[in-house]
DNA sequence: GAATTCATCTGGAGA
DNA sequence: TCTCCAGTTGAATTC
């Protein structure tokens, strides 16, 4: 890491070189695109990263004020001795533009090692844990199908139960609003034209008062699912792939 | 901007002092909460600001690999040598370690100027603008309603048509797709309750073919809005308000 | 605090 | 490429 002249063409020879680069300072910036934002003088920070990625943030909260993810295009020059900064996206055109009036400093660094990244717990993971466990869903039930497309979309489990109907199952990772109430119902109405008498279950760890209205306006219905029973089942699985202890991840569950 | 010593002590002063902290280094992260992930060793850009947001960013990419928006709690410390940070949210309860194995350099800053921020040509932006010129979505409707709360949900736009009939329109800035039309049955069928031959109409700059066939199944209609007539129509207020050219703005659209 | 919806949503997978 | 959907979605707004 060093601390480079906050130069357009210093800088542009940093972006050139692949190198991750940081420039503090106070500056305004002009957005036009799909929408279309600016920003007044204040301190900012741009990040700009190998891959053309450009991020802007202000002095608080979490996410950047502008971006710019597949640039085709990124340069800086100089406008009345200020520094500006123009970062353009192909498709869709997009075009940001930041104007410094002032830096605070210039940082480049040339980046060594990515490593890799993993995620768990998602929708994906709960759902393979049902699929081989599924009477943790009901008794007798028994799932045939995985991410079964329809038109529009796919059933998360399709399965037969123990009276032989068939039932669709969607599964919701949060807590489930009338939004996950109207995407199972599409998936059931999709199917009630050739099969009748079809099943609609919606599975999450919760469900707001407006979800359950809808599922029993439309004759379908709502069970919870418990994460912590289901991540007690699957802690070797977790603690295997991510070296984590899943004893945390219980913890708060409970 | 200074370049500060990469050690705990310090990092928590500038944390304490609501200074912008930047740190680079080779870090592995865990985050566990909602959620739970890890990533390997490798290079990271840290980022604390002085709202305790805590961001850290990969050597590629517009998304941070981890994150923490409202944290009760950041702080640096030692293990065996290495820089650890930890930063725990309250609600909901998930915490964030980042492991240096080494440290490249840290930046601290403190902020001068936020700035304030606008965006425009936001979707209610649309929804005012069509408010205020209803002959653009069709002859003779008139708007006795903007945002009307239903349960649950809000109708964007609602008025009458030259026949009298009462309209509800759904507004979408981007292209509509089956979830759209069925959020704006969602509101008909409400309505329907009390109000018979209600007509329901998704306004957006193109429909997806299963919207459409949504749409048509159900009764409701859809209208392609024209983004580009909208902002011609517009440009004078936003050139008072931004101070920008409308110009470009428009080129893109066309 | 809970619920709902928008977002320059992004990103990924599948056809 | 388009379409659909998950996301540690976040953030604003409303009740």
């Amino acid at each position: 890491m060093k601390l480079v002249e906050c130069s357009p063409d210093r800088l542009n020879l940093e972006v050139h070189n692949k190198s991750i680069l940081i420039v503090l300072g106070d500056c305004m910036t002009l957005y036009e695109g799909r929408g279309a934002a600016h920003s007044e003088y204040g301190d900012k920070i741009i990040i700009i990263k190998q891959d053309g990625s450009v991020i802007v943030h202000g002095p608080t909260g979490f996410k950047p004020l502008n971006w710019q993810p597949d640039t085709i295009h990124v340069s800086f020059h100089s406008e009345e001795g200020h520094l500006v900064l123009k970062a353009v996206r192909g498709k869709p055109r997009e075009t940001l533009v930041v104007k410094c009036r002032g830096t605070y400093g210039c940082i480049s660094h040339e980046p060594r090692s990515s490593g890799g990244f993993y995620m768990y717990f998602s929708e994906s993971e709960i759902r393979d844990i049902l699929r081989d466990n599924p009477w943790m869903i009901e008794d007798g039930v028994r799932i045939t199908e995985v991410e079964k497309p329809v038109q529009p979309g796919f059933i998360d489990l399709y399965g037969v139960d123990k009276e032989g109907r068939i039932v669709v199952f969607e599964i919701k990772r949060v807590k489930a609003g009338e939004e996950a109430a109207r995407q199972l119902y599409g998936y059931v109405e999709k199917l009630r034209k050739s099969i009748p008498n079809v099943r609609g279950v919606l599975l999450a760890p919760g469900f707001t008062e407006s979800a359950i209205e809808f599922l029993q306006k439309n004759g379908l219905e709502a069970k919870p699912i418990d994460l912590k029973k289901l991540y007690e089942m699957y802690s070797e699985r977790v603690k295997r792939k991510a070296g984590l202890s899943s004893r945390s991840l219980l913890d708060y569950m409970g």
